[in-house]
DNA sequence: ACCAGATACCTTGTATAACAAAGTACTATA
DNA sequence: TATAGTACTTTGTTATACAAGGTATCTGGT
C-alpha cells in the first residue's frame, strides 16, 4: 500500500470543493484554476481537471463562455450557476462537518468514553 | 450529479486515516470501529470496512489476534504495527496541510494575488 | 439435542473518479 | 510555412466505496 494512493484519495474529495470555491469568486480558465490549486500545494494535473470540469457541466453546476485571447488559442472561462452554489453551500457544511468529526477522532487518545470494554475472554489467542 | 457522491469522495480519503488512529489507540475489533466511526458521524457498512482492514493487513500496516468473546464468536483484535505507525504519522501531515490548503483557498474571497488578469478580449464569445 | 436469533467476518459485482500519456486545435512569431 | 507555445480533449488503467448477500460461530430456550 502505497502512501501516494491514500494521499490522493484524500485529495480527491476536496478536489471538486476547492474547484467550485475558486470558480464562485470570478470568471476563470483551467490554466487559473491549476495556477492556483499548485500555489496552495493541491497538486492536480490537466487529464484530472479537465474531465472534472466536463463533469460539473454536464450536472448543470457551471457553465461556460469561450472567450479569445491576445496570446493563444480561446480559452474556457467558467462561471457558477445556481445550482452551483447551492451545491456548493451543501459541499461547505460536509467538509465542515468531516473536518470536525476527524479531529474529535485524531484527538481522542484513549476512546474510553465510546469504546466498550467488551474484552471479556483474552486469555486464548492464536495468529491467523 | 449527485451529493451523495460528492461526499463519499470526501470521506473515502479520510477514512483509512481515521481507522490507522482509532487502532493506534488499543486493541479494537470491526464492531468497535464502526461504532467510533458512526459516533462521529463518518458514515461506514461493513462492506466498506472489512475490505479495508484486509487491505492494511496485507500492507503490513496493522496486525491482528483472534480472541474469544463469552458472547458471540471470536473477534479480530487489531493492532498497529512500526510500518503502521510510520504511515499513521506521514497521513497525519497529509491531512493537517491539505486541510491548511483548502482554508487557504475557501476563505479566499477575492484570489487577486494569484489570478493572473488574463481576461485581455472578453468582447467576443460564442457558446458551446 | 436442536433451532432461532444474534454476532462477527467475508465476498462479489458495480460504479465512480484520478491519473498518465498521448492527441487535437488554435495562435503568434520568425 | 515551419516551429513553439497555449488550451482543451480523450483513452486506458487502477483503486476503492458501497449494496447485497453469504458463511461461520455462539447462546439460550425448549
Amino acid at each position: 500500500m502505497k502512501i501516494e494512493n491514500t494521499q490522493v484519495q484524500m485529495r480527491k474529495g476536496i478536489l471538486e470543493y476547492c474547484i467550485l470555491h475558486i470558480i464562485s469568486r470570478g470568471e476563470v480558465y483551467a490554466s487559473d484554476m491549476l495556477e492556483e490549486l499548485t500555489s496552495a500545494k493541491i497538486m492536480v494535473v490537466e487529464g484530472t481537471l479537465y474531465p472534472l470540469l466536463t463533469r460539473l457541466r454536464k450536472a448543470g453546476l457551471v457553465d461556460y463562455q469561450w472567450v479569445e485571447s491576445t496570446s493563444g488559442p480561446p480559452r474556457k472561462y467558467y462561471t457558477l450557476t445556481q445550482a452551483g452554489q447551492d451545491f456548493l453551500t451543501q459541499l461547505k457544511t460536509t467538509w465542515e462537518e468531516l473536518v470536525k468529526s476527524t479531529n474529535q477522532i485524531t484527538t481522542n487518545n484513549n476512546g474510553s468514553e465510546s469504546l466498550p470494554t467488551t474484552v471479556t475472554d483474552p486469555q486464548k489467542s492464536s495468529q491467523s
